[in-house]
Parts: structure tokens; C-alpha cells; sequence
DNA sequence: TCACATTTGTCCGTATGTATC
DNA sequence: AGATACATACGGACAAATGTG
């Protein structure tokens, strides 16, 4: 029987599914919820806001895909408070790059120059943490490559750790979706272990002459490297019949 | 016992309304949907994938909150294609800062640092076309002022076709959520005209340097430019309560 | 090892509000 | 103004996954 619960019409138009996601996302910003709690399960934050199941899971579908929770399934499962926004918005980052059809050359391009500017903070805010995570980056990619494996993830990771060491979060945003389209494209080729090899001897070069504060060389290295990168993506491109 | 495996992901657990969500995409992608196309309705997606209207109810969150679609409620409404991804990022930006995951400053260095190489393309690629959009941008501002309107919708179009005239599409898309963002932070000052023309002197001023392609002054302007609005944003932050 | 309880994932039926024609 | 088409929302039901006793 349809039920009215209010005499008035309420003025908010806004959809209740978005009401519960902002009402949690205040909890969140407000300290109330924090990262590692875990939040009540779909049938008891259905009846805590007087709404059905699925006005629920559409809410914690915003809420996951914005960052905000991750969801477990199974006994002790359920959704748990997380803090991953930032990884959210390079995949939209991803997913705009590749609705514009961009181009390998503006890829590399915007790469070559934000991966320079990087570069100049990684060499004066990195920290020993961040030496060390390269430093063991790069010896696991070399004891791999002496063992005849690909170091293709570890070769990308490089790079993310360099955003990393610089301190800002948007370069490390930007510079995560970017790895991804080059990730991408790398994965159509059949990258062999010889040009993975050759990788891994650029980045222990680069490291070396960040660790010596030496900007000039490794700046230099850098853009050897990733010209190196855009020839063999070239031959992968020019070979592809698309305009 | 739990053998947690956090190298691989299962392939067997993406769940329905994901791969619905993804494969709607995927023609957004390859261009078989464009914006402004009509996608059919919850009931009939149902029966075409076959599966339950919960379940397309689920994805078209996800294309919704990623900006793919719109979607309109009534009688010939429905959900539609639509390219609203960079506002979603810049969105999530917003959400970013309320984490305190991101700051003004960082925002600010990101900003400045990607403007600057955007200038030096921008001197190097922009066409005849280019410098008339940011001439007839700058007038109408200027003619706004002169009436004692604010020109601040004019003023964050002025970055955006910069970095439309660098020809590179990363940087158009990375420097859009940016400056959506500015936007909404100067939407919560009290925007007055005096500033506002102040922004305006400098647009025109390094529209002239571009013009004459003195890279050095363009940057130079640029740079006093930036760290002005800086100051005024830096304000606003330090008189915000919020922990 | 084997149930068992909990929780998410999914489907169906139904009702309501709303925008268009 | 009425009919139609659609999203929104509720409730019940069952399957699948997962941790616990």
C-alpha cells in the first residue's frame, strides 16, 4: 500500500541514492569516518536511512567509484572507509585522454616535458624513502632482466616513484594516467627483454645522477630515454592504419 | 587458510553492472556512440544484455558519475551521451582538497610549472586562428571592465585557449580540470571588478608577448600573473575553519 | 573438513513521480 | 487534460562468495 510519510512534498529534488552518498561523504570529511572503518552493511544502512536496498548499493556505488570506500564481499565483509580519490581521478584522467583519440607525439610530448619539470622537484624534495624505493625498483628490474624476465612493470613503476619523490600530488596524478596510455601502447608491442634491459641501464643511470644532485645529466638521460621510447612507439604506430 | 593475492586480480569477479558499464564505453571510445546520442531505456538495456534493470541501474551510475552520460528523467527522456569526463575530474580534484590530500600550493606549482611549458608550445604552434580567439577573449573581457561587469568566465576561458593553442591534447584536458577548479575556488571569493580587470591587464599583456614572440616576457608575466591569484586563493584558504 | 551465518550480487514485480506529446 | 514513456524507489527472493565455528 503506498504510503506517504510526509504531508509536505519535500523541496529537495535532488535523488535519495545521492542524498546517503553526500550524508556519508560528510561523515568522511568531518573525521567522523575514517579510513579502515567499516560501514554497516546494505540491509542495516538501508533501514538506518529509511530507504530500500538498492537506493543503498547505488549510493556506494558513487562512493567506491569516487574513491571513498572499497567493498568486500562474503561473512566479514561489507564496505570499509578507504582514501583512494587520488587514484580515482587519473583513471578519469585515462578515460579523457582516451576519448580525445590523442596522439602518440602529444603523449610523448607531454610526457617528455612533465616528466623534466618532475624531475627539477624530485631533485630538491626527494627524500631518502624515495631514493631507497627507487633504488630497489631498479634492482629488481636489473635481477630480472639478468634472469631473461621483462621488467615492463617495474620499468613504468620507475616512473611513478619519480612523481612520487617530487611531492606534489597533481604531478603524480597526471603523470599516473600518462604511464597508463604508455602502458597501454607498450603492451601491443611484444617488448622483448633486450629494450627492457636497455630501460633498466637509463634508469639507473637517471637515479645515479639524481642521487648526485647533477639535474643537467639527468635531465639529459631523461630525454635520451624517452626519445627511445618514442621511436619504438613510433614503429608500433606507423605500422597501425588509423588516420 | 586465506591466501590473500594482492599481484593478481581474479578474472572471474567483475561483476555484472561493471562489464555493462565498461562495454558502453568502449563504443564511446571507438565511436559508435557519440555525445548527443540517445541510448535506449533502462528496460530495453535489460533485455538487450540480459540481465536485471538493478544491474543497468548500477552501471549508468558509473557512466553518469564518470560524465559519459546525462540522464533525463519523463517521457522521451532516457540516458545520452554526453563528454562531461574533465568536469568529473575536476570534481574529484574538489574532493581531493576536502581529503587535504591535495593542497592550494601544490595545486598552484602544478598549475604555474604546466602553464609554463604550455607557453613555450604555444609561441612555437599557435596559429593566426589562435591569437584571434585570444584577441577577441581579451576584448570582450576589456569591454566588460569598461562597464564595470566581472569578466571572471572570460578570464579562465583566456588559460583555456592557451592551452588549446600548445596543439597538444593532454595539456588542454590536464589544464581544463585545473582551472575548473580555480574557477569554483574564485567562485567562493567575492570576485570584485578591480581584481578582475587587474586579470585582464595581464592576459592582454601576454597576448601581446606571445604575439611578438618574446617567450622571456610572456613567462615573466605569466609567472606575476599566477602567483597573484595564488595570494588571493591562499586567503581564502587560511581564513577556512575546516581542520 | 564441513556446515553455517553473513553479506554482496542479481533478478523480478510493483508502485510512484515526472516530463513529453 | 489525458495518455504515454521513462527514471526512481521499495520489497521480496535467491545465488554466490567468504569468513567463522
Amino acid at each position: 500500500m503506498p504510503e506517504k510519510n510526509y504531508l509536505f512534498s519535500p523541496i529537495n529534488s535532488r535523488r535519495a541514492f545521492e542524498q546517503v552518498s553526500m550524508n556519508i561523504k560528510d561523515l568522511i570529511f568531518q573525521g567522523v569516518l575514517k579510513p579502515g572503518d567499516k560501514l554497516p552493511s546494505e540491509t542495516h544502512l538501508a533501514s538506518q536511512f529509511n530507504v530500500g536496498r538498492q537506493t543503498i548499493r547505488e549510493a556506494l556505488r558513487l562512493l567506491e567509484l569516487s574513491g571513498f570506500i572499497v567493498i568486500h564481499k562474503g561473512g566479514a565483509g561489507g564496505p570499509i572507509i578507504a582514501d583512494t580519490v587520488i587514484n580515482k581521478i587519473s583513471d578519469l584522467f585515462l578515460d579523457a585522454f582516451r576519448m580525445r583519440n590523442i596522439t602518440m607525439d602529444e603523449l610523448t610530448v607531454a610526457r617528455f616535458e612533465i616528466e623534466k619539470v618532475i624531475l627539477n622537484y624530485v631533485v630538491k624534495n626527494a627524500t631518502p624513502s624515495d631514493f631507497e624505493a627507487l633504488r630497489e625498483n631498479v634492482d629488481i628490474a636489473k635481477s630480472k632482466i639478468d634472469n631473461d624476465l621483462l621488467a615492463t612493470e617495474e620499468n613504468i613503476q620507475f616512473h611513478r616513484l619519480l612523481a612520487k619523490a617530487s611531492k606534489n600530488h597533481v604531478f603524480v596524478i597526471t603523470l599516473e594516467a600518462i604511464m597508463a596510455l604508455v602502458g597501454d601502447f607498450l603492451s601491443h608491442i611484444g617488448p622483448n627483454v633486450e629494450t627492457s634491459g636497455n630501460v633498466v641501464r637509463y634508469h639507473a643511470a637517471i637515479l645515479e645522477a639524481i642521487e648526485e644532485k647533477d639535474r643537467e645529466l639527468a635531465l639529459q638521460l631523461l630525454e635520451q630515454h624517452i626519445l627511445e621510447v618514442r621511436d619504438r612507439l613510433n614503429r608500433l604506430v606507423t605500422s597501425d592504419p588509423n588516420p
